[in-house]
DNA sequence: GACTTAATTTAGAGATAGCTTAAATAAGAT
DNA sequence: ATCTTATTTAAGCTATCTCTAAATTAAGTC
């Protein structure tokens, strides 16, 4: 039996690349691999934790491959399952630098009001 | 000066689709223009205001388009608008009967649960 | 074993999304 | 002007999302 072209949720992954931070991330591992502490250095605006449930929920819409050694985390982009939403990631990416920099003033803003 | 070929911000038009039930009222509005009361007719697991208020961001979203007539307002489609999107969201139409049905059990449950 | 490093899981807070009901607006009919 | 029909706006509720801080797991090192 011919193993089907596995294609993922696309309602899974049209909701993991809604978010602007899991675009970020994704982009981060898009062209190479990296270890979760990697990732997590280059998203610097946001705690570890943030970004290993970003992860997780990008490996669970089956977006992004993981690959232990060690106590080490390695994880890529599986370009494969994006499908036709690798067109609109790429539209996406054009416009998130600004997004991201709104966000990390958004959260600077919250965080002086409750005064952190 | 030619008009540039309007392209709506993606990351409306995507967080506009990415709800089943936008996508839903998009996907009755895509060969025909209703108004507003024949959507809300048809889509009767919800409130008239629910509706409403999706078409109005479906509209900010530059997704659909309205016309005003006397008292009645008629909504259609504008698929240019979608761009890459297109592929995207008929591809989630053929998830979307049964993610639908979920979402009314769903609902049914919640309300018995707060005893309505 | 005890310690360190890498990363995740848990618990809980704050913000937001989508819904409901009730009230308001707008156009046309009597 | 009053009434009716079509639709939206307003206010409030609940569920869900994304974050943080603290606790936990897992793998290797001394």
């Amino acid at each position: 039996m011919q193993a089907a072209t596995r294609n993922v949720p696309i309602e899974a992954a049209m909701n993991a690349i809604a978010n602007p931070r899991r675009r970020q991330i994704l982009r981060l591992v898009w062209d190479a691999e990296r270890s979760a502490g990697e990732i997590a250095a280059t998203v610097d605006d946001v705690s570890w934790p943030a970004v290993s449930q970003n992860l997780r929920l990008l490996k669970d819409s089956g977006l992004i491959t993981e690959r232990r050694q060690g106590t080490r985390r390695y994880y890529r982009a599986d370009r494969r399952a994006l499908g036709p939403l690798e067109v609109v990631l790429r539209q996406m990416w054009m416009h998130d630098l600004g997004r991201l920099r709104d966000l990390a003033e958004q959260e600077a803003r919250s965080r002086k009001k409750r005064g952190d």
